[in-house]
DNA sequence: TCTGGGGTCCTAGGACCC
DNA sequence: TCTGGGGTCCTAGGACCC
């Protein structure tokens, strides 16, 4: 009899602020957060809180500013993606050490397809492995699909191995909020609470009419899917193709001036153009993301007449298509993307 | 609590064509 | 006369994820 197959989702455990951790041992168990240049009194975000700051209520994604009045004692660093890089690469390369198929979700996260009679015994393997060889930690969720294994990893942190199949889906989910599942955020949360779907139980009795017609034809019938546990199975090696390319910048304090932000979007422009290059695709689009002060946020975009790879071609596009905003107001940031 | 940067996918309206 | 219906592309915005 063939063993049956598994998902197996690996997520390391406070990635970023751990790797910081590895080259600052006197940091170990500290509040330590994450993110921007290091300087809490500038506009940027927490990338990665450790446990002992999470304590204090900071979290990724939390203003940095807040992050500092919320533990005014953290060690606060910058963020050095490059060493993310490499510490992602030696998790990974340990993961494909195992005879599985493995899938990278992002830096610190990634699925594993297995054929096992025992797929604890296998994460407990993958878990001691990632610890041996990278000294970090990681959780690990089994499941019989894409979507439970990741929701169980959510139930595995810290440190653990959690399994969540269609035999305990109803006994761990049904009462959970919709914004429990992966793919369901605050706003369609809320959209679901108007129609008085407030549970994971409630939504996978919702009625697939009324979704499609608050949610569109695949997302409202999909989101019920998501409540029932649904997803795909399969893990593909298959290395992911990029669809775009972009650069953005937040201004630390907004822009006026209507030279200077003609010459923000030519190096951004520029930038990409660089990241292009080094891909070896034409271009197709070019597309220009202004935010407005407070926080509002345009996009325009444009088709290319020709594909192509050159710098001053996409400069000349991104540029055009900025005339086509209202530039009166103060620009808080600026983003150019290429499309392939 | 004044909110980064890099991506992906879906929706919807209008243009345009047959 | 002022009107069908389908298909596809273009564009802007919304939402989500790490």
């Amino acid at each position: 009899m063939p063993e049956p197959y598994w998902v197996l989702h690996v997520d390391l455990d406070e990635f970023i602020a751990a790797v910081e951790v590895a080259r600052r041992p006197e940091l170990r168990g500290k509040p330590v957060v994450v993110g921007g240049t290091g300087d809490p009194a500038r506009r940027a975000v927490v990338a990665t809180a450790s446990y002992a700051a999470r304590a204090f209520g900071v979290h990724s994604g939390m203003p940095l500013r807040l992050a500092k009045k919320r533990c005014p004692d953290a060690v606060f660093l910058p963020t050095d993606p490059p060493a993310y890089d490499r510490a992602s690469a030696e998790v990974f390369a340990v993961l494909r050490t195992f005879a599985v198929v493995v899938e990278v979700l992002g830096w610190d996260e990634g699925f594993l397809g297995a054929h096992t009679d025992d797929p604890h015994a296998l994460a407990v393997d993958v878990r001691r492995a990632v610890q041996d060889v990278t000294g970090l930690v990681c959780s690990i969720g089994i499941g019989d699909n894409r979507l439970r294994a990741k929701l169980a990893t959510g139930f595995a942190k810290p440190a653990g191995i959690f399994r969540l199949t269609r035999d305990n889906w109803v006994e761990v989910m049904a009462d959970l909020p919709t914004g429990a599942l992966w793919g369901i955020g605050p706003r369609t949360s809320a959209k679901l609470a108007e129609l008085g779907v407030t549970t994971v139980r409630l939504l996978a009795a919702a009625d697939d009419t009324d979704l499609a017609a608050r949610f569109g034809p695949a997302t409202g019938p999909h989101l019920r899917q998501l409540a029932l546990g649904a997803s795909a199975t399969e893990v593909t090696a298959t290395p992911h193709v990029a669809k775009s390319r972009s650069r953005e910048t937040t201004f630390q304090q907004d822009l006026t001036d209507r030279a200077r932000i003609d010459r923000e979007i030519t190096a951004l422009a520029a930038r990409v153009a660089e990241d292009v290059a080094a891909e070896g695709r034409p271009v197709l689009r070019v597309a220009v993301k202004i935010r407005f002060a407070p926080f509002h946020t345009a996009t325009r975009s444009t088709t290319l007449p020709n594909p192509t790879r050159s710098t001053t071609d996409i400069e000349r596009a991104a540029l055009d298509v900025t005339n086509r905003f209202d530039l009166t107001r103060p620009v808080r940031l600026l983003g150019v993307r290429a499309e392939f």
